[in-house]
DNA sequence: CGTTAATCTATCAGTTCCATAGACTTTCAG
DNA sequence: CTGAAAGTCTATGGAACTGATAGATTAACG
């Protein structure tokens, strides 16, 4: 599972994807729309702007922006950034892997084998899940 | 990721499914084979048997054998029993579901869309995943 | 200069994870 | 029928993580 973190991430992302280039919106304003409580968004918002996703503007007419375009970000690295790894074991993780203390030869361990099809088949999922296209989805499903 | 008990519950059984029908293993057998702390092991072992997958015998040449068939039990089940839900967000989940706060129409949620891909091939693989399986595919492997 | 809004630091209760300890019960061998 | 072997059960504990809140600080605008 995902937690919350991260969903509350992607929530606020697609909803600041909707109001790309239309210049900084309210910490405030994700929170009430979202239903996320404003400083936990707060913290989240904070680190997606270390990660040069999002930009910001202090004082008066301030607020969060992307910075990168809406076909350029996916949930992918967006999981990564908020929950770390997307595969289910450790010998299988791209980005931290480990080696696994249970089977000889991680060559043939059937189990890795499983998790590896897992890994590949999720990330083709995730990292093909852009902003761009969450919202494009979301708005042909509407007019159905 | 998966927790330990889950990863060490895997381990055990696919270690029992080569055994199938040799008679009882020993929990300290599994625990020195697989390198999983015995007393750990044991409540995982409980559980199993618990849920119909093992069953026990007790006292001197006693332990733990595989109560279904290699062929019945598949790591979809095990990952269930062991850590929940599989799905990454409650609202796409099929046992463990819970309404989402954040979208006004499930039904239209692009988000929901992509983690609903995710969980049917994540099901698929691992619904398809069965112990006998693992074990012939580890052994066609070695060969190689 | 005052207001607005992001930034930073700290804290915290609750939960889960991983693991261990010890007492109890059943089974078998001799 | 007794002792050893092995599973069963209950309890405990620390460490880490999760989700959330509070308050002080800094920057920007008008």
């Amino acid at each position: 599972m995902l937690s919350k973190k991260c969903k509350y991430a992607i929530h606020a992302l697609v909803y600041l994807a909707e109001r790309y280039q239309e210049g900084p919106v309210h910490i405030q304003e994700i929170a009430e729309k979202k239903n996320i409580p404003k400083k936990f968004l707060e913290a989240i918002l904070l680190e997606l702007r270390k990660a040069k996703i999002l930009h910001s503007k202090k004082g008066k007419g301030g607020g969060y922006y992307l910075h990168q375009k809406p076909s350029e970000v996916n949930l992918m690295e967006i999981m990564r950034l908020m929950d770390g790894p997307i595969a289910q074991l450790p010998c299988v993780s791209l980005n931290y892997y480990e080696r696994c203390e249970e089977c000889r030869s991680e060559k043939n361990c059937g189990i890795r084998d499983v998790f590896l099809k897992v890994r590949d088949e999720t990330l083709d999922i995730l990292g093909g899940s852009t902003l761009d296209k969450i919202m494009k989805r979301e708005r042909s499903m509407a007019t159905k």
